[in-house]
DNA sequence: GACCTGCTGATTTTT
DNA sequence: TCAGCAGGTC
């Protein structure tokens, strides 16, 4: 009776403020459903009260898997529920991402597949690296084939679940015949290593369930209730484990939204989505089409774009929201310009009352975040890079792990190759050859290898000596692996190694940092130890392999985001400014592209889109550079999707006279560095364009068009345009090489 | 073995 | 432009 009271009160509070579909979505809890969320639908709150619900229903929370892509999501998920049933109901749950629940998993499972506990994770440069190594064991030269393709290739091999047998028998062109025989070496390698890369724990989560039946019937019977966060972006591999282990009980609900999959180039199957329904016949869908983030004029938008893909899901996003502000659209003759422009317009919504914070600047490659970071910094606008560097991946951090990972697993050779001469040990490449040499033949790891220095005839005194030393070194502070060591145990072994002296002997700004990296990991390392009671060094790396610090990046404070818009999915902003609209930027092109590749980059806009509350501006370049070099640029054709009335434009920079425009192209050049070399500036910029002697305001001829006058001048030497005003036809868009302009 | 120089090729990156 | 490399020199 009183069990009874609870629960009541219980979904009262859980369903409280959601609207009928999304309770829908939360009472269904038996059999196959697909959630189609919208962007902005609430469907963080319908996750996480469905599980909610679930426990008050009296479900064990250990039954229930919750899976997420990202940490950020699975935390914030913990999170919410934990404010929504008793806390250490929702601790107990199964929530994380696919990969650090299955690395649990394996773990404990490890000798059904031929690892032992204490396997290392090889992020993807890890991987890159150990491609390398096992190419050059094959005398495989990177002229030969790019290493990138070949882990790309892999990678999206493993994905699909495809296994080294299957590869070597479809590949056919030469090429694929050599990544097969890589394949083949460097799963061999990463067993030998006792590693696995991401892409493994997927893999071998699928084999270990396929090859034992007893496992299988485990987990099928453990997790009674599975939930798929974000299910437009899983891969093949992923969709197999999730329909193994939903097999018996069918208790599967996905959520996701096909519109926002942009993800595909890392394997991401869009039709595991689409196809949910051929998948699970008896299954259900719920349509959350209410958006509860956006004003009407940004959905609209949203919605305009959106529309020109062909493969996706019928659904109608609508809002209760007001209007709200018109679209505006920039644009500016280079792209540093861009990024000054983007800057005045924080300032002006700063002016405005609003908040740094509540405002994001969105590009689709990094490597136009510089332009912007200079510009927010000359005009002292604070700022956070989203997905800039991580600090786990920055050399010195991942030298000293790759210490910690060599007492842990002493068959890493990749770690062992990172840290053997780092700092110099007098072991440089030659000696490397003769160990790695001993160590294939007599079946060794490299580390082991170092223990019979001795015995290798090939190797120098010296470096015999040196690896010997090196190898004692890691066996002496072994223990730390096995215990709860000190930050002083810690940096003792550290010191040890050398590796703190060589930053300390340098004295520079950068060394200096490095060593405040190194004991900010350390330090790190022991809240970790304060937190988990059994944890232990292994623990901990397992946690920050597979942890970005975007999940520990504090968006609360007052300052302006910038990131890809990768970065920024799942993420909302008040105002958000979307840069670089410039056709081959974004859409980024080329000429090889896959229709399908062409539908992702207009989801990643629409994804761009959805993120702003309140107001978008969209800017573009009309040069760029690129490469080295400064490129014309045209509009993107995204830009003529959104129908008009929902944009201003304001081309302001087009009618100011020629002195403006004059000043404002020597300000942008004095910022180059390309173009700092030039000491004296022409008054007459065209000339410092190229040969060209016209300028802004002269009067010329067109064989075609005839009279008109010149507004604006781009691009430089054979690449160099002008746009011209004729009374004939208007404005025209002209390459001077051919259009051949008589001055009057 | 360590350091210098000249060539090449380049998206997005939840884990 | 710029990082990452192979190949040469000390």
């Amino acid at each position: 009776m009183l069990k009874l009271q609870i629960t009541n009160e219980d979904n009262n509070k859980i369903f409280q403020n959601l609207n009928n579909d999304q309770i829908a979505a939360v009472k269904h809890i038996n059999g196959p459903l697909l959630i189609v969320a919208g962007a902005g639908s609430g469907k963080t709150k319908v996750i996480t009260s469905r599980i909610a619900y679930l426990l008050s229903i009296g479900k064990r929370p250990d039954e229930i898997l919750a899976l997420t892509f990202t940490n950020k999501a699975a935390k914030e998920m913990k999170e919410r529920i934990a404010r929504l049933v008793e806390p250490e109901k929702a601790i107990k749950i199964w929530a994380g991402t696919f990969h650090s629940i299955f690395a649990r998993i394996l773990r404990k499972e490890s000798h059904l597949i031929n690892y032992t506990s204490n396997f290392s994770i090889y992020d993807q440069e890890d991987s890159l690296s150990a491609i390398k190594t096992v190419m050059n064991n094959l005398g495989i030269n990177i002229q030969q084939i790019n290493p990138n393709f070949v882990q790309s290739r892999i990678s999206s091999a493993k994905n699909r679940f495809i296994d080294i047998y299957q590869f070597e028998r479809s590949a056919e062109s030469p090429s694929e015949k050599i990544i097969a025989k890589i394949y083949i070496e460097y799963d061999a390698y990463l067993k030998k290593n006792n590693a696995m890369d991401f892409d493994d724990l997927l893999v071998n989560m699928i084999k270990l369930l396929d090859n034992n039946k007893d496992c299988l019937n485990y987990y099928q019977n453990k997790f009674k209730y599975i939930l798929v966060d974000e299910y437009q972006d899983t891969n093949r591999a992923q969709y197999l484990i999730i329909k193994l282990l939903a097999k018996s009980h069918q208790n599967i609900c996905v959520v996701g939204d096909d519109a926002q999959s942009i993800y595909r180039w890392r394997g991401a199957d869009i039709h595991n989505i689409l196809d949910f329904q051929k998948d699970y016949p008896y299954s259900k869908i719920i349509k959350l089409e209410q958006n509860y983030r956006s004003t009407k004029t940004i959905l609209n938008a949203a919605d305009s774009i959106i529309k020109n893909n062909r493969n996706q899901l019928s659904k109608k996003i609508w809002t209760n929201n007001p209007d709200g502000d018109k679209i505006e659209l920039y644009s500016t003759f280079s792209d540093y310009e861009e990024a000054n422009k983007a800057a005045e317009y924080i300032l002006k919504e700063k002016n405005n009352g609003r908040n740094y914070g509540d405002i994001a600047v969105f590009f689709r490659t990094n490597a136009q975040s510089l332009l912007f970071e200079n510009a927010l910094r000359s005009n002292q606008i604070p700022y956070i890079i989203i997905g800039s560097l991580s600090f786990y991946k920055r050399k010195e951090i991942k030298d000293v792990l790759s210490y910690f990972r060599l007492i842990i697993n002493p068959n890493d050779n990749e770690a062992f190759l990172r840290v053997i001469n780092e700092p110099p040990r007098g072991i440089g490449l030659t000696s490397l050859r003769n160990i790695k040499q001993y160590a294939l033949d007599n079946n060794l790891s490299f580390l082991e290898t170092c223990k019979y220095a001795f015995n290798i005839n090939d190797l120098q005194k010296k470096a015999q000596v040196s690896a010997l030393e090196f190898y004692n070194l890691i066996n002496e502070y072994k223990y730390l692996a096995e215990k709860q060591s000190s930050f002083s145990e810690l940096y003792e072994f550290i010191s040890k190694t050398g590796y703190l002296n060589l930053l300390q002997e340098l004295q520079t700004d950068e060394s200096l940092d490095r060593i405040q990296n190194i004991e900010q990991l350390l330090n790190d390392i022991q809240r970790f130890y304060e937190n988990n009671e059994n944890g232990n060094l292994s623990d901990y790396l397992q946690q920050i392999s597979l942890t970005s610090d975007i999940d520990n990046k504090d968006l609360s404070s007052d300052r302006v985001s910038l990131m890809t818009i990768h970065s920024a999915k799942g993420l909302e902003f008040p105002v958000v400014i979307i840069t670089g609209l410039e056709q081959g930027l974004f859409p980024l092109e080329r000429s090889d592209m896959h229709y399908e590749e062409k539908e992702e980059e207009r989801r990643l806009f629409y994804v761009a889109i959805t993120r702003a509350k309140e107001k978008i501006y969209l800017t573009y370049s009309e040069t760029r550079s690129r490469f080295g070099a400064v490129q014309n640029q045209n509009k993107s054709q995204f830009i003529n999707e959104i129908p008009k009335e929902l944009i201003i434009s304001n081309f302001e920079s087009y009618n100011k006279d020629n002195i403006t425009k004059t000043k404002t192209y020597k300000k942008t050049f004095e910022n180059h560095n390309e173009y700092s070399q030039i000491s004296n500036y022409p008054d007459n910029y065209s000339q410092l364009l190229g040969q060209s002697d016209l300028k802004i305001g002269d009067i010329v001829t067109h064989q075609q068009f005839g009279k008109g006058k010149i507004v604006q001048l781009t691009g430089f030497g054979q690449q160099q345009k002008a746009d011209v005003v004729f009374e004939s036809v208007g404005k025209k868009s002209l390459y001077l090489k051919f259009a051949k302009l008589q001055k009057i």
